[in-house]
DNA sequence: GATCATAGTCGTCTGCCTGACGATAAACAC
DNA sequence: GTGTTTATCGTCAGGCAGACGACTATGATC
């Protein structure tokens, strides 16, 4: 028996993407060039419809696909290759957050390894990693000097929860893993900690906790020198996902 | 300028409710029984169709109004009166989850303090507090040795996502009070963690931790000798949301 | 009224973890 | 070789948590 349309108002569904990487010590974010109005020419996050047949999930993997080519891994599966963690963030609903209709957006957050170049069906220009901060400052000037207009709809909102989600998950899950490389050394790791939570950490200390939690790292046997200096021993991420004690996040 | 209708599939959208008390040392959740199909009978959360006007958050509190007579706290506002917490929790969109039609559900989670009875549209027999072991077991038998029932639709999922996110959550924050009443001991506090952790605490180390945490709790002045024995001092919640260092869930 | 049971509150001690920081190791640039 | 950079190991003091002893203040029971 399916429902009386007549009992209940219509909704568009879609999936939102916060898609988060580190690439040059900075927290970015993909962004994307809207085509068409609303919010013509002003970047967004990536999204889209939902389908008909598909769950949630797939959708938001189906989407991440489309804009990055990244896979998304099984949630039930530790992170292994090189795949992007892929995770449902929060849902928004206003009703005027969309100026055409009523829209409910399931956001989704990525965490994915630096990747080469976006791309947005093709045309790499509406497409873009950009510094977190950049694209959350308020009618300031970006890196190149030029006005910066704020995201599309209330991407900002999504964008910010999306990054507050991932500083405060990398503390107690071995998530930071997700924005490395299948092999990376401590000093890597280290680094994404520091972009994500815009902080110096002691290598020394950082160094005793990582290697010194059950679980976190594997040592791999190999070593590199891909950042000078002494080389250093390269890890995979263990079957660990949460971190027992947590990493502290430095106050202040 | 609206979207062309044909471009995206309708959804339904409605709001689910994980309401959590603790009642009698145990964590329950509010049950409400289905009147009609699917699942005809069966147990299921409270919850119904967001409106044409309304926000998530928004109908989330109004099907809590309706089937609890609780108000929602403003998320902005530190817990004071007697109102409930509410926070959205996941969104669930499987396109099985409802044989009729295609339903995305907004689940919420809200923690109430201990209601004398509740009321679903003033039939008591229709809704009930119910251990959430109980509304958890696959096919067992409940208290009153009668066969239990599932929860319907995916219900059970939601209850248990809502059940791990409070037990999570009352781990770093001071949201634990808002199971307790408007003042309230350090014990009556102790019992909601014993409760919603199903462990026991020592009594002495909780009392220094959660008095010597700046912000947690406020002393009123009063005492009391609720439970029996040594009177206690009466507290409120105070200003503090984030517990730093948090609560320790002891491990197994 | 003495005794007991029940809860609440204050201390002590020990072990673990963290932050601060010194020291050494192994590469590269000149 | 010397200096620079990064990695890695050690040491030490302070803080917090778990285990648990001791004392206090009420109601219940004999």
């Amino acid at each position: 028996m399916p429902y009386d349309p007549s009992a209940f108002p219509p909704f568009a569904v879609t999936v939102d993407l916060v898609v988060l990487t580190v690439r040059r010590h900075a927290l970015c974010a993909l962004a994307v060039r809207r085509g068409e109005p609303p919010f013509q020419g002003r970047w967004a996050l990536p999204g889209g419809f939902v389908r008909a047949d598909e769950d949630l999930a797939q959708a938001a993997a189906r989407e991440l696909a489309e804009e990055t080519g990244l896979r998304a891994h099984d949630p039930a599966v530790p992170v292994q290759d090189n795949g992007a963690h892929l995770e449902q963030l929060a849902t928004y609903g206003d009703p005027k957050r969309d100026p055409r209709m009523r829209v409910v957006s399931v956001a989704h957050l990525a965490l994915a390894p630096d990747l080469p170049a976006p791309r947005a069906g093709g045309d790499a220009s509406n497409a873009r990693w950009a510094p977190v901060e950049e694209l959350l400052q308020q009618g300031g000037y970006g890196r190149d000097g030029e006005p910066v207009a704020p995201l599309a709809f209330d991407h900002a909102q999504i964008l910010s929860d999306g990054v507050e989600r991932a500083r405060s998950k990398i503390e107690y899950s071995s998530l930071a893993t997700a924005f490395c490389p299948p092999e990376f050394t401590v000093g890597e790791l280290r680094r994404v900690y520091e972009a994500v939570w815009g902080v110096a950490l002691d290598p020394r200390n950082f160094h005793r906790k990582v290697t010194g939690t059950p679980g976190f790292l594997v040592p791999t046997g190999g070593t590199t020198t891909r950042q000078g200096g002494r080389p250093a021993q390269l890890f995979r991420a263990g079957g660990a996902t949460l971190l027992n004690p947590p990493m502290l996040r430095p106050e202040v």
